[in-house]
DNA sequence: GATGTTTTGTCATTGTACTAACAATATTGC
DNA sequence: GCAATATTGTTAGTACAATGACAAAACATC
């Protein structure tokens, strides 16, 4: 039989005094999806006349450089997997934005267009967007700032290629 | 009647030749999404074995260091709101990680702790969850990886008081 | 040219993240 | 003490993000 009383606590948690926040923030991971979520509610405070999501506008954005493109290659281009991909653009046809047909080379293929109102709606919202991703960073002065998103822009590009188990994009 | 002919395009595209992905990667914004898929895709990797998400393991965290904590007290630590944290936190009820009963002093609250088991699994994961973070800004030589973090936790911490519309997590 | 493999788009499932609304409970003002 | 207000947890709805499975089409190779 077992005694309880004097029992030691059999995994000692650390209850230092201080809020968990302050180990948190030492995680990179954590400082990231923070900074992920605050990009996100700016973007959707300066473009809420347009109801529009920031991977929504990279997706826009593709198809204002490339003109038409498939959705494997829209998936590419943007970085998202290809289930992802049929939602968002689901969601943008449905809206009018963009018009999808099937590729006359390749029947399994759907080709993606912008509607005159998609490309419209995309250059409209080229001003609010610029000052979406600006406020995100704007609190660094310039010289860090520019140091920060060459960091940002190595860590992304190096991992794109290094092997990775799932985010082929490229 | 119109004539299709002769009509100019009503908004020029510009379809450079680079991919979009040159002009993504200017936002920061795009980079920032990014690097948060990589760094989940990389948590995921070393942690494997455990089934845990990288929120899952922030909210293990402050209820290790809190011991006993309402659903409010969670989210505000964690940075999500409590609608998301009611979902997170039944994820983890229901593999027995955390234990939730009702507050004696405000009946609205739940108290929520971590079991036996979950105390034990956050300790377990502890090395595989430090692998994961590091790899995330491995490819930083040291100085521009200690710059890196500065500034994202400046942008972290300066967005946290100045008036936001939606991230209210203080 | 029939067989086997790969690719494309989709669907279902799981999980993070936010809003809006709601009921139950607490708190505040008067 | 009661009315107005705020807070807590939940639910419903929307959107990103990944996995695994699937049918149809394309490609490979022999």
């Amino acid at each position: 039989m077992k005694q309880k009383t004097a029992l030691p606590p059999p995994l000692v948690p650390r209850r230092s005094g201080k809020p968990a926040r302050e180990v948190l923030k030492r995680r990179p991971g954590f400082l990231i999806r923070r900074l992920h979520q605050i990009h996100t509610s700016l973007f959707a405070e300066e473009c809420e006349e347009f109801g529009i999501t920031p991977v929504q506008y990279s997706l826009m954005t593709a198809l204002l450089h490339h003109g038409e493109a498939d959705q494997v290659s829209l998936a590419g281009e943007v970085g998202i997997d290809r289930a992802n991909t049929t939602d968002v653009l689901r969601r943008l046809e449905e809206r009018g934005l963009i018009g999808r047909k099937m590729s006359a080379e390749d029947s399994r293929a759907k080709l993606c267009t912008l509607t005159r109102e998609g490309r419209k709606m995309a250059m409209a919202m080229e001003k609010a967007v610029r000052r979406a991703h600006g406020r995100t960073v704007a609190l660094l002065p310039p010289a860090e700032r520019k140091a920060f998103l060459g960091s940002l822009r190595r860590l992304v590009d190096g991992y794109n290629d290094l092997g990775r188990t799932r985010l082929r994009l490229k």
